[in-house]
DNA sequence: GTCTATATAATGATAGAC
DNA sequence: GTCTATCATTATATAGAC
């Protein structure tokens, strides 16, 4: 009721309020520790007592919309300020590096693994960049056209992405708040094979995927 | 104390105890639900009290680990029947055909997610597969050789993995417990572009791979 | 081996004072 | 807006009878 009078009275940025503060510190507790952590460890954290979380996000469920809804704003903005041409991969590690930005990447993975609605959103992003990024690269000759270039660009994210996923779930990086230092990991462990593969592929020749041609996507009758 | 009478008194399989049955129940329930359904929720379902799961694996965690460890050798058991040549797609998507191992499958994928000890194990394995078939491969002309075998074969593994894993979360299938059907689902949506990175990889030329073995193997001063 | 009854701890959420 | 106090629910786990 009286809310629109206090925000008329503080002169400060309109979102440097206690909510933003408590959301701020909601995400970085469900990065650093996953969506299982209470009300009360946030509440704590932003030393405030629970109830007052619950006050203004009505639920658990609400801060986490909320979160999402932030988190994935923020990351769009990121995007739109980035140089095009930047793999996912050199984004995120750009903005994990980014002390202020890294718990955004760590929620953002978070919920890729729990799939929720900012999975989704978060995967079609990146497929549409990764559709136009590809679409150039065959237009400029240097990447290689595909017989489905829909499926293709969505199937390199998710395989992106949930190559890093698993590959961080099995080597759990010492500080999980460091996700730059994780994604070093992943790129020591990784770097040479995915480079290798998206130059050369695997097979010496086409008989993999004329098989699959043939017997999957025109089988014989 | 009095186990062992009881175990020469029955002349049936010496694993069709309560307790094995009680597993049994865990691991679909596990499979089909995730790691987070209460105790109850497994003796309702087996037809117990809870505290007889408690009383058999004295806590939640050693009826994980009991799980954890059957799945384990199960599966190890198949692959051992198993065709050599079968890809890790193909043979658990033949396991999960079966009724009866269909949970082990889910079970163990959910524990790839959560990333325990049996995900170390079950990779462990198939990267030693990978590594072994990708061999033949080279020795027979038919897959290009690596710089970094040993890496190739754990980045193909868990590339492979992780794609299923996050593609899954993303389309979740109508019957989280039909394994099969979400394989096909998976198959149908990413099977022409990962068949056209194998063979063809994605780019044209190898400047890529030349940039990553300058730069970054071997970094100049 | 199996049960009922209960202890204990944690969670999300509410009521109401200030 | 913020708190204290409390509720209702759920979880794992235990004690002890049968």
């Amino acid at each position: 009721m009286r809310s629109a009078l206090r925000s008329t009275k503080s002169g400060r940025s309109p979102d440097i309020t206690a909510r933003a503060h408590l959301r701020d510190t909601a995400i970085a507790l469900f990065s650093h520790e996953g969506f299982r952590v209470s009300v009360r460890a946030i509440a704590e954290a932003a030393g405030v007592s629970p109830a007052l979380v619950l006050h203004h996000f009505g639920s658990k469920d609400g801060l986490r919309q909320e979160c999402d809804t932030f988190v994935l704003a923020r990351i769009r903005e990121y995007k739109e300020d980035a140089v095009r041409r930047s793999t996912p991969g050199e984004l995120l590690s750009r903005m994990a590096a980014m002390d202020e930005s890294a718990p955004l990447v760590g929620y953002a993975l978070r919920s890729l693994q729990a799939g929720g609605e900012l999975a989704h959103s978060f995967i079609e992003h990146f497929v549409a960049d990764a559709e136009e990024w590809l679409a150039q690269g065959v237009a400029a000759g240097t990447i290689r056209p595909s017989l489905d270039e829909k499926a293709r660009a969505r199937y390199l994210t998710i395989q992106g992405f949930g190559s890093m996923l698993l590959d961080l779930a099995l080597n759990p990086p010492a500080d999980p708040g460091d996700f730059a230092a994780a994604m070093r990991g992943y790129l020591a462990r990784n770097g040479l094979p995915s480079t290798e593969l998206l130059t050369q592929g695997l097979m010496t020749d086409r008989t993999m995927l004329d098989a699959y041609l043939l017997y999957v996507v025109d089988p014989p009758a």
